[in-house]
DNA sequence: GAGTTTGAAACT
DNA sequence: CAGTTTCAAACTC
């Protein structure tokens, strides 16, 4: 669809075809009678109000996608041209919207009754809501059509909201308004500051909302189609073009126009995105223009505003996935600024129909800058407090499934972005992306400078990019893509499609491997640790609180390195080989196969069930084998009484797969919320680096962030979870000032909520971590102290039943011995194995591409089968 | 930098 | 599941 201008773009309810209704006072008037809307759970309001109901977590991976595309969205005016519409205007406007819409969502989120959503949304469906708004975003350049699509949002809600909303759609006319006169004087923020953009913006281009319109559509709207497919279509064509050995640079020619002007939607759509979300700032702090974009009557600011005070370092949130590819970028902002931070996430948890996330397809530039990342799905918001003191800002920070807020010191760094973390399994080989500083000579670099570039990073800082040649970066031989992230600048491939522009590709591909492998993106790595039990557990089993545990999930099948080279997978991941591993003559220094059962008689292969409980131990599970990024499940003896820990044990069937949490070896569910751990905690992954924290900085790659994650030893009489650092002796630091990232509750669903009772436990330096299925589980748990699915006991046959929306297996622990731990320990544990179990099958897809439907049909069934 | 070695990934 | 091939990183010179 062209818009040549936003004039060509009149108002009309194309997008809102059921706006006449809830036009209606009268739906209005019903809306707001809803019974349904007031129904709320108490408890959780009172003791978890972030944990709140299901719904928050059905609708937050979607709401937050959604929002991030309507930020995303706001660089997609590529027929806004600066002398018609400032984009900052309809920036300011999105924000607004978005803004709301997270109101909105919470609002929805906090009833129960799905009858709120068809309120919300004309198709009864959220995503259809937002995603309504989104196609006015993107089909509709004017004003006017956002407006009416804004005040069509407000059809179901109070008058006060109404009104509020009616303020801020007159506000944001105002403002677009004033921005257009700024802009008529050539005030410009994005063209002054992103030339990117600029480019972009001057791209007379129809679908540049194509990946946009493609989620759109999927959730069931058929305004995008048409772009969509005119978007695939060019992708298709580009791809095939280049596939068949056409490099970029002659694709050009052989296609239409309007397919080059998808082609160079695609660049510029990503350009514009990052622009927006980290380029944009990043942009202006090296460029040092200062245009600021007056903000009259909002708290809010655009991302690319430029306030006089210092620079806030904030740590990208590591992406969500299962498979632990995160990237977490530092990004500078400013108090007043509103900063998107998107972190990706594919894979495992979402692979189908993520096509039509955004991806900030990384420009040349870019990729020094930070890490292209896979169709993603955790998006930052942070809001740095204008009026924040002291060193610290408030940063409010949503992700997909969370929205914590966590507390950020400003930093002189003059690195805007740094790296992002790439939470891939491998220690050294597929660990970090990319720690790469905002250098513009950086861009420069030629072929071979990539090379040495990405050698040198694979040396110096851990991170490193593929070299790949003949796999075109989309199999697992492709670090990049092992890991989740797309390639970059710094790859030295040839042929690469692990590239935002082929995301379709790259998700396709993904899946099929995945299909093959579910764990193929798993990390890979799995830490354990055996921790002493209490006293009153009368067991004196050795404390084992080593790092060295950790495992290689597979294990390796070495037989002329003798594991002592980096061939050998877990040597280079620092970890030891296991029974697991086929290795031969394996000499590992970290830990020789048969040598490492630090609680074999705990997972014992013949009695997995016995073994299971017999030891407190905390598995733990490395993201990334150097320290990248640990997803750690630990006991805090220090903190609470012990308590039974998961068992992952795997009924026998493989000794090496046994301490594994993945779903696949373990018939723990746990696995599974480890692996959504890092998605979970993004926002407070640590992880990155840049050139200058090098290794002083505790959140470099070379430095291990551990998060830590104790589901299995939440203190059940304080309904808080325990955390403690892991005393990794190798990686043995406090935890770092970023850790202070991690929510703390305030409000985000990042951070581990206590009961209302129970403030959540502060450690010095130790930010608490929650994934929000987590808390739904907790919530869960808190509501029904008696789980009937614990009648069920632990059997495979349960285990097989239990599985993540997102097909990861879930599978229930063993409580065959949680007896042995008191009965305080039982319950809790009972109550958490319950949430898991129950409330993990129900769990919506925390990925777009799982429909929400189908996980009521498999809640259904599960029901069902339960019965 | 080129060539070799190695073992994971992919394929059959 | 095992054997073979492919692949890219690790390693050596």
């Amino acid at each position: 669809m062209k818009m040549d201008s936003p004039e060509s773009s009149k108002p009309t309810t194309t997008n809102c075809e059921t706006a006449p209704v809830q036009d209606s006072p009268v739906f209005s008037f019903i809306s707001n009678l809803s019974p349904i809307q007031s129904v709320r759970a108490p408890p959780v309001t009172q003791g978890f109000p972030e944990l709140n109901s299901p719904p928050l977590v059905f609708t937050s991976p979607r709401l937050n996608r959604q929002r991030q595309s309507t930020f995303l969205k706001r660089a997609q005016f590529p027929r806004v041209s600066a002398a018609n519409l400032s984009a900052q205007g309809y920036e300011k406007l999105n924000i607004q919207l978005s803004t709301r819409l997270d109101v909105c969502n919470e609002k929805c989120s906090d009833s129960n009754s799905p009858e709120v959503d068809l309120n919300e949304s004309p198709t009864g469906c959220p995503e259809q809501f937002l995603t309504d708004i989104m196609n006015v975003n993107s089909n509709k350049f004017s004003n006017n059509s956002t407006l009416e699509k804004h005040e069509c949002q407000n059809n179901s809600r109070t008058s006060e909201q109404i009104e509020a909303d009616e303020i801020h759609v007159l506000e944001g006319v105002a403002l677009i308004e004033q921005v257009e006169n700024e802009t008529k004087q050539g005030n410009g923020v994005f063209v002054d500051h992103c030339p990117d953009i600029e480019r972009g913006l001057s791209v007379v281009h129809g679908s540049t909302n194509c990946a946009e319109e493609d989620s759109v559509t999927e959730v069931g709207d058929s305004v995008g189609a048409e772009q969509a497919d005119l978007s695939d279509q060019s992708y298709h064509l580009l791809f095939e073009s280049i596939e068949t050995g056409k490099e970029n640079e002659t694709l050009t020619e052989p296609f239409p126009k309007e397919v080059q002007n998808d082609r160079e939607a695609f660049q510029h759509r990503g350009v514009r995105r990052r622009c927006l979300q980290f380029g944009d700032a990043q942009h202006k702090i090296v460029s040092n223009q200062s245009t600021q974009i007056t903000s009259d009557n909002e708290g809010l600011r655009l991302s690319s505003l430029e306030t006089p005070s210092i620079p806030i370092k904030i740590p990208k949130p590591a992406g969500i996935g299962l498979h632990l590819n995160s990237i977490v970028n530092a990004v500078q902002v400013r108090p007043g600024s509103k900063v998107n931070v998107r972190s990706s996430r594919w894979g495992n948890l979402c692979i189908v129909g993520n096509k039509s996330m955004p991806v900030n397809e990384p420009h040349p530039s870019d990729y020094s800058n930070s890490t292209s990342i896979l169709p993603l799905e955790a998006s930052v918001s942070a809001i740095i407090d204008d009026n924040m003191h002291g060193d610290h800002a408030s940063v409010g920070v949503t992700s997909a499934m969370s929205m914590p807020t966590y507390s950020v010191k400003p930093s002189n760094d003059s690195i805007v972005y740094n790296s992002l973390e790439d939470q891939s399994t491998l220690g050294n080989k597929r660990k970090c992306i990319e720690n790469v500083v905002a250098s513009e000579e950086f861009n420069k670099s030629s072929a071979p400078k990539k090379r040495m570039k990405s050698l040198e990073l694979s040396d110096g800082d851990g991170c490193k990019r593929c070299n790949c040649r003949k796999s075109k970066c989309l199999k697992l031989y492709c670090d990049c893509f092992a890991a989740g992230i797309y390639c970059a600048d710094p790859c030295a491939c040839q042929g690469c499609f692990n590239k935002p522009k082929y995301e379709d590709m790259v998700l396709e591909t993904r899946q099929k491997i995945e299909s093959r492998d579910p764990l193929a993106f798993a990390p890979r790595v799995v830490k354990r640790v055996t921790e002493k039990p209490s006293s009153s557990l009368g067991e004196d089993v050795t404390t084992n609180y080593t790092p060295s545990s950790a495992r290689h999930k597979r294990g390796c099948k070495c037989k002329k390195s003798m594991c002592l080279k980096k061939y050998c997978e877990c040597y280079q991941s620092n970890v030891g080989c296991s029974d697991g591993c086929r290795c031969e003559g394996c000499q590992n220094v970290f830990g020789r196969k048969g040598d490492f059962c630090p609680t074999k008689d705990v997972f014992n292969e013949e009695h997995p069930n016995e073994a299971a409980n017999t030891t407190l131990e905390t598995c733990e599970m490395t993201v990334s084998g150097n320290g990248i990024n640990h997803i750690e499940l630990f006991d805090a003896h220090n903190l609470t009484p012990p308590t039974p820990a998961f068992q992952f044990s795997n009924h026998g069937k493989d000794a090496s797969k046994a301490w594994f949490p993945s779903g696949e070896y373990s018939q723990s569910p746990e696995p599974d919320l480890t692996y959504m751990a890092p998605h979970m905690i993004s926002p407070g992954s640590p992880i990155n680096s840049d050139n200058n924290n090098n290794n002083d900085d505790p959140l470099s790659s070379e430095n291990t962030q551990d998060i830590l994650l104790d589901l299995t030893s939440f203190d059940h009489e304080s309904h808080t979870p325990n955390l403690q650092k892991w005393a990794d002796n190798s990686k043995s630091q406090p935890f770092p000032e970023k850790r202070q990232l991690y929510p703390q509750g305030g409000g985000g669903s990042l951070g581990w909520r206590g009961s209302p009772n129970t403030p959540v436990p502060q450690l010095s330096g130790t930010k608490l971590i929650r994934d929000v299925e987590f808390d739904v589980l907790l919530s869960n748990s808190f509501q029904d102290e008696t789980p009937e699915i614990l009648k069920d006991e632990s059997t495979p046959a349960n285990a097989v039943k239990v599985c993540s929306p997102n097909k990861k297996r879930v599978s229930p622990p063993h409580v065959s011995r949680q007896h042995e731990f008191g009965s305080g320990s039982l319950t809790g544990l009972r109550t958490g194995r319950k949430f898991i179990l129950k409330a993990v099958p129900s769990f919506p897809p925390l990925t777009p591409c799982i429909d929400s439907r189908s996980v009521a049909v498999q809640q259904k069934n599960d029901r069902s089968v339960k019965k």
